[in-house]
RNA sequence: GGGUCUAUAGCCAAGUGGUAAGGCACGGGACUGCAACUCCCUGAUCGUUGGUUCAAAUCCGACUAGGCCCUCCA
């Protein structure tokens, strides 16, 4: 298995601290508004590294955290969001909001059929973890206290900039709307970890800490829940390329100057879905979502389809036409596979021949485009048996997860209702009333299903 | 300004030194009462420009265009 490491800028080969086992970890949402389909692209290109590592036979843990600190009593960004005004209206608590966006996160989750990880913590739950690193960072001289905050401080690392290459010096304050100077800080660089006073000071959520009334800085929660749960040596750590810096960057040196070792080997970065005017963000009005998506009657799967056929260090860029064209290609491959004839006839050696080649495109840096291209190459190849295609393509979705093959649970009743009408329909047909054939045709798929003329007959496609 | 990534047909996209996979759309055809489904046929010298090499989309340099990040969006 290789993938490439935004550690060492290259694509290399992985290998796990312990043999077989894959500590792995994701930055998970924050449960104060809607994750859009640009944040779900990056679960997806994660959840395709988590089934191929367990396709591959690795012994995967994969933990990601739920952000639920950081809510504002007054929000600008979330200041007109429905959930949140009417939390208010009803005396909601912050964590009834959370509770809600985080069913709603999980929700849309299910849809494109991503994986729920092994270990999901939200981060209000991890209090003591971070006093307990803060509290080492400052024994050690790491931190310092200031303003009454605690910052990181990043003059006591000499590759602070590992991730990204960056230059403290050539860096500019403030490129981004928001970002503010701030005078208690030792070394432009310094980070919180834990803040008592700061500008956003209507924060919902505080705790009790040895250095007053307060709450976590931005960064430590991860580092915090990915300590607790994976120990020490994590293998992988994932996010947004958004999240390399500061985020991630701040996360190793407060990571790495706490344990007093090395942390993670591989970082795994996804890169964005864009629209038209550029990266999706939230602050671009309206939240584009994955149950949007459904509610405007596209497929769930065909976004999934889209960003497979993708890769995922490739910016893609979204648009309806786009994922239109990617839900006709979806259907497409769909009915190619349901007309394959199960004739019982196993080939392990055909199967393993295509299986390796799925299994090699996906070591690959997950060349997903080209692992579904596999399954195109097996439609085509007419020495290989229905029952070894079905299985291939069964198997490969346990990777893709895009419903390639339906089971078949087939309702008797509704089949013999079915049969009744094909047989009228039929009788139609020869009595030349297409009139009466066409209708009996729309009274069936009114039934939820697909009926066509071959020329062996009728054959049912069960929706 | 610094860092980082990208650039292949109308669109998505493979390709990791040997003369451009696959899919979608478009067009043509077969099948069909029609439709749908299915099947067959049809398209690009790889952003520009130098260089290395017997040989480059693939390696190196320059240039151009674009995205993302630059420390309180996480």
């Amino acid at each position: 298995m290789k993938f490439y490491n935004t550690l060492t800028r290259k694509v290399e080969e992985f290998i796990p601290n312990e043999k077989g086992k894959v500590k792995f970890y994701t930055c998970g949402p924050t449960v104060y508004h809607d994750q859009h389909i640009g944040n779900m692209r990056n679960y997806i290109g994660h959840d395709i590294l988590d089934k191929t590592l367990r396709y591959l036979g690795y012994d995967v843990l994969r933990i990601m955290n739920i952000t639920d600190v950081g809510h504002l009593t007054s929000d600008s960004d979330s200041g007109e969001d429905k959930m949140v005004k009417s939390a208010k209206e009803s005396h909601k608590s912050v964590m009834d909001i959370a509770k809600y966006y985080t069913e709603q996160f999980f929700n849309d989750f299910k849809l494109i059929n991503n994986r729920v990880p092994d270990i999901v913590k939200p981060a209000t739950g991890e209090i003591d973890m971070y006093i307990k690193i803060i509290t080492k960072l400052l024994d050690e001289e790491y931190a310092y206290i200031e303003g009454g905050n605690v910052y990181f401080d990043t003059s006591k690392l000499d590759d602070y900039y590992k991730l990204t290459n960056h230059k403290e010096d050539e860096m500019v304050v403030g490129v981004r709307d928001g970002v503010e100077f701030d005078s208690n800080k030792h070394n432009q660089a310094d980070f919180v970890l834990w803040f008592t006073k700061s500008k956003f000071d209507d924060q919902e959520l505080k705790w009790d800490s040895p250095w007053g009334y307060g709450y976590p800085g931005w960064h430590i929660e991860c580092s915090g829940i990915s300590i607790k749960y994976a120990g020490e040596y994590l293998d992988i750590h994932g996010g947004g390329v958004d999240n390399i810096f500061p985020h991630h960057t701040n996360e190793i040196a407060q990571s790495e100057s706490y344990l007093g070792h090395k942390w993670c080997n591989y970082w795994f970065h996804n890169e964005h879905l864009m629209d038209n005017s550029g990266k999706m963000s939230k602050s671009k009005g309206a939240t584009l979502t994955v149950t949007y998506l459904k509610d405007q009657g596209y497929d769930p799967l065909a976004f999934r389809f889209m960003c497979l056929n993708s890769h995922y260090r490739k910016q893609l860029i979204f648009s309806y036409e786009a994922l239109k064209q990617s839900e006709e290609t979806l259907n497409k491959l769909k009915n190619k596979i349901s007309n394959i004839k199960d004739d019982n006839n196993f080939n392990e050696d055909d199967f393993n021949k295509y299986n390796n080649e799925f299994k090699n495109t996906l070591e690959n840096d997950l060349n997903t485009a080209n692992a579904i291209t596999i399954i195109y190459n097996i439609l085509k190849d007419n020495e290989l048996s229905g029952n070894t295609k079905l299985k291939l393509i069964k198997s490969f979705d346990e990777v893709l997860s895009l419903d390639l093959i339906k089971e078949d649970n087939i309702d008797n009743e509704l089949l013999d209702k079915v049969n009744k009408l094909i047989e009228e329909r039929q009788n139609y047909k020869k009595e030349k009333n297409y009139e009466k054939a066409d209708q009996i045709r729309e009274k069936i798929e009114s039934l939820g299903v697909t009926i066509k003329d071959t020329r062996d007959g009728v054959e049912i496609i069960w929706n």
